[in-house]
DNA sequence: ACAGCAACCCAAAGCGCTTTGAAAATCTTC
DNA sequence: GAAGATTTTCAAAGCGCTTTGGGTTGCTGT
């Protein structure tokens, strides 16, 4: 059943009909409602590919996810910013584009998506500091949103967490405890946000006077393994730490089971702090959170950043738009005064 | 530049224009190259909305992701597998279309794909017994393809891996190694996938002889702290296990957490075999597999998904396919002969 | 030199909707 | 009750592509 079949059954031209279907004021009241239960009583759909063609608008965002073909263990955090964002979506009437392509191959396929017409606007996650992405969705014209922001920060629209806020808050807090020895887990520092990371960190320290050991600063995909090997080595190493500030709950995981394996217990002989991205599988609350952390929910940033961006395809023109949040600091049960 | 503009500089009809770029037989290969210089050149891509219409085509394939609002802990597997799917669908030319709607209008939201037309197919994941899904998009006449199967098995496309088969294997491993007292750690039973896996664990338990202990089987969503919980509350109860079967790594690192409180060895005094779905940020290997484990690469297995929906796409009325996957186990560390 | 046949190219008709510009119907106002 | 204002409806022109059903052109063979 299409408009116009739909319209003849009426006794309407197919005009009205869409008018009606659409709520536009040009239609009566009455003619308005019987066109509407026609439509229900058939079960009509606009065409949405011919819907799309009429209006020029795509009604569809896109997300870009680059494949590294290695460190895609950022996808249990896409996962979740998804399913903030495609709530907002869903509500709002856009449909979400999921394109997953070779990293090399990412400049080709938003050149594509904005030469096509496919999208009315794209989301850019994980930005790596001076993200070629932003200079190029300028350039083309596509309304873009950045979840994170580049190290210049500037005349683009962003949300982003107070990295830098939220692990010098953390750091400072270990210092209060009395550590000195304290390791860096961080994600890879290519990304922007672990960068900024690092600094916080690195601010805290120095405000002290503690001195950072490059030994106990390390970088890498946010994964158990890497938590559980770089904990190890640490540890047995001269010089190990008394406590830990992890980039991430999985990372943290890996150092709670190599300080498990030495007979450390949490809290008392060795302490941990990482940020939680709120994971909905990951859950670190159990009667109170299990891991003192930094703390974002990244499917609540998801969904804001979909009202944002939707805002900004909805008003073109309108100045850029910066949101920064600030990230709270939960005591739980995996840090505790220095006794090293 | 559209299609027109560009056939006008080229002194030559629309007609031999879209020819050119698609490939037909009609057009000589001189006219084709020049065509297809001219395009590259001022950088013209055929508006996608425009095609669409034109063809009938949605180039498109739809996944929808119930939310229950709670249990999407699914989610690290849904996003390992649409990056397996979505790969495929980019070398095809197929776009993905990601929707999440609540759970309770899942319904509403496949007969709106189906009337107003943006997808040419869906994928459905993890099917509870007598998923209403199927039926419904039977009904629709929408392609689809179902990522595991329901109870009764048969008159639609699926591909699965061999649950039973796989858990009663490991059950008997575990059983050869001389475990009696064994704890299934199982999904949520309402996915059939969970089901099977049950009843591959009692399978291979009543061919022994050995009963099955209610107090060592528990399911629900598969997450780290429901391993650390359950696995704390046996290991502390009466009659406490000396195995464990675990239906994902998620579920062992927190079975893992639970034992290494209590000081128990994994693979001497306590065994965990898990299904490792080969999650790429859980990686299950360094030097050999940290646990033993039944293991299927959900990612491929999105992957193969994508490539016979668009077959059955592509050929309308061909008769449903279903492929099962058989499922190695890998023998890892944390299984051992029974002490106990 | 002419039918017969490829090879190549084109005009025009959709695809199913939205939207403009105008006509028809209804309501005001004096 | 007629002119003007307003409401309601419609015909038709796109949106940018694909595809059908011819035409042209140039090449065979006789």
């Amino acid at each position: 059943m299409n408009l116009k079949e739909l319209a003849e059954s009426l006794n309407l031209s197919p005009t009205t009909v869409s008018r009606a279907l659409n709520g536009y004021p040009e239609v009566r009241e009455e003619t308005r409602s019987r066109v509407m239960a026609a439509a229900k009583a058939v079960n009509y759909a606009p065409n949405a590919r011919a819907r799309r063609l009429a209006t020029g608008r795509a009604m569809t965002i896109g997300h870009v996810i680059p494949l590294t073909g290695r460190a895609e263990m950022v996808n249990p955090i896409f996962a979740d910013f998804l399913i903030g964002a495609g709530e907002v979506y869903a509500r709002e009437g856009y449909d979400l584009l999921l394109s997953m392509v070779p990293e090399t191959e990412t400049e080709a396929a938003f050149r594509q998506l904005a030469a096509n017409g496919s999208v009315d606007g794209v989301m850019v996650q994980a930005p790596q500091e001076n993200d070629p992405r932003i200079g190029l969705l300028t350039e083309l014209g596509l309304p873009f949103l950045v979840h994170g922001r580049t190290g210049d920060a500037m005349d683009y629209s962003w949300l982003d967490i107070a990295n830098m806020r939220a692990f010098r808050r953390a750091t400072d807090f270990l210092l209060d405890l009395g550590h000195r020895r304290i390791a860096l887990l961080n994600g890879q520092e290519s990304f922007d946000f672990a960068h900024r990371r690092r600094r916080g960190f690195e601010a805290a320290m120095a405000a002290r006077h503690v001195p950072t050991l490059p030994h106990l600063m390390v970088s890498e995909a946010m994964t158990e393994s890497f938590g559980y090997l770089s904990a190890s080595s640490m540890l047995d190493g001269p010089e190990p730490p008394t406590a830990f500030l992890a980039s991430s709950v999985i990372i943290a995981i890996g150092i709670r089971r190599a300080a498990a394996e030495r007979g450390l217990r949490m809290g008392r002989d060795i302490s941990i702090i990482c940020h939680d991205d709120e994971l909905s599988y990951l859950n670190n609350d159990i009667g109170g959170p299990a891991f003192t952390a930094t703390r974002s929910s990244i499917r609540a940033a998801g969904g804001r950043c979909a009202e944002i961006l939707i805002d900004l395809i909805r008003h073109p023109g309108r100045p850029a738009v910066q949101e920064l949040w600030d990230v709270g600091l939960m005591v739980g049960q995996s840090t505790g005064p220095c006794n090293g």
